[in-house]
DNA sequence: TAACCTGATGCCAAACCGGTATCGGGTGCG
DNA sequence: CGCACCCGATACCGGTTTGGCATCAGGTTA
């Protein structure tokens, strides 16, 4: 028995022969010699159970079968050359589906650009955004619901890998008019006495610790007024006169009436916060490594 | 370089890995070794430019375009499948098309009830029905547009078979109230002196030619009222008192006021006419020779 | 009838494929 | 810490398949 398997050989053989109705030309544009065309017709017609071909004296006609299987051939053809390409794409990164998480105040100045610029760079990977506290994120990582979480200071977890991507100053907002307005910075010591708007209110330890760190270093203890979601509305209550805080640059984009935004004069480079990413360290889906690529190249 | 080009095995290897995400346990369910397996993923693997699977110290799991190139590859697995049942059938002559020509009084009787007939057998076959008098239903023949015609006294064409089905006996269309009201038959001669209604009028030689020549066999020439299109019409025509006609059996199944319908008491058997069939003689479609055969036994 | 075209076939070498045995790496248990 | 144990990867061998060459068989054409 020849065979009683389809092959794709004999497909492509078959929808040369069926394109040129001639032996003898298909197997020069398939650039091999004619009998084995013969040959794997053969087995072709004897697996599919049907005559595909009339053979006439000067050449050869589609039968009915013949004809309708040169449609579903060559479909099957297409699918699978779109199939392999599609396939190599997404195996060098430019197709497929990244979930990606960020946090409240993240959503500002560096992650948003970074995100436009993949999209431009990738315009056929689909990006899905999600809105997660670090608890969210650190279990979205790892039970894969997640590819790529935003945050600040992250602790470092088992399987994870955190990269800083940026170091941000910290900015004391302070109440405009106030006893600050006109300035240009202002030292952390002249806040102790003042009371101090902290965030987030999440979960996970962070910025609060921070910035209560920062206090006892600089010789008091935060007097806090309140413990609020976001720097957003931190801002807001210290524009309606519950305080001061203490907020990461990129927030100072936003303007607020009511408030100003002063860098502090007397906490070093270090004491800066962090943007980093976070994500599973034994990840090798190119789509991240490309995501990744990006995020550094535009934080250079 | 292993292989540059995709194969169907490695498509079914691919498959069997991707679901059971184990190289033994796919090569347990391919009834071969695990060896093979481990060569066709890494020549599909290399083939495609992709990386599709992660191997991990208890099996496998499938990258992202992993993922993607199986979704692909069970729907080609599964057009394959399908198309290559859907030949088989083709070439059995259960699936396709077949384009039937009639002309007007077959329409009666015997032909619709072949057909019916194997439309039931074969649901999956397509018949197109066309209207074609007999010249054009030999144009189409030669020109592929068709695959059989039903027609009456067809002469021989070369290339083409005629294949006859049924004989009838020629009937007398006759005015009612009339000379001939009560009888059971009517001898032609009697109808010398008739005015008499013709048809076809087509381009074709055929009935018209057939009765004149049964008419001179009688010994008179016909006294020809009118040539119309069909024997409907000329039935009609008898009913208005143009004078009579002479019809085929089939045709009498119409039952029209003012006409009755006799049959003929001197003329012979071989004076009938027939129903007969052409297709080309050289058609091996199986689809044709389907029908043939439900045609033939309906006739014996 | 002879030349010429077509696809089909016989034969041989090269490539391909699967089986057995074995390797290398990672995990888990004692 | 080390020793089975399980996984996929590799080496090697034999059978099968595949393609090329030469040739055949059948039909058309001159």
């Amino acid at each position: 028995m020849m065979g009683t398997n389809m092959n794709l050989r004999q497909l492509r053989y078959f929808i040369a022969v069926a394109e040129e109705l001639h032996f003898g030309r298909a197997a020069e544009r398939l650039h091999i010699s004619q009998p084995p065309i013969t040959r794997q017709i053969q087995s072709l017609e004897e697996t599919l159970g049907a005559q595909l071909f009339i053979r006439t004296p000067r050449g050869v006609e589609l039968t009915q079968a013949g004809s309708l299987f040169l449609e579903e051939a060559r479909n099957i053809a297409e699918l699978l050359e779109q199939a392999a390409d599609r396939v190599h794409r997404a195996a060098e990164g430019n197709l497929g589906r990244l979930d990606i998480a960020i946090f409240g105040t993240a959503i500002l100045s560096l992650i948003p650009r970074i995100i436009l610029e993949f999209k431009h760079r990738y315009p056929d990977v689909k990006i899905v955004m999600h809105a997660s506290d670090k608890l969210a994120q650190i279990e979205g990582l790892q039970n894969r619901s997640l590819d790529l979480g935003f945050n600040r200071m992250l602790v470092p977890v088992p399987g994870l890998m955190i990269e800083e991507l940026q170091r941000e100053q910290l900015y004391a907002v302070l109440p405009d008019p106030g006893p600050w307005s006109g300035r240009d910075s202002v030292a952390l010591s002249e806040l102790a006495e003042q009371p101090m708007v902290l965030f987030p209110a999440s979960r996970a330890q962070g910025f609060v610790e921070k910035v209560s760190g920062l206090c006892h270093e600089a010789g008091f203890a935060p007097n806090v007024a309140q413990v609020v979601g976001d720097g957003f509305t931190a801002m807001a209550l210290v524009a309606a006169g519950f305080g001061v805080c203490l907020v990461p640059e990129s927030i100072t984009s936003v303007r607020m009436d009511g408030v100003i935004c002063l860098p502090l004069s007397d906490v070093n480079e270090a004491a800066g916060v962090d943007i980093s990413c976070i994500y599973r360290e034994n990840d090798s889906s190119p789509l991240l490594a490309n995501f990744l690529q990006v995020a550094r190249e535009m934080t250079d």
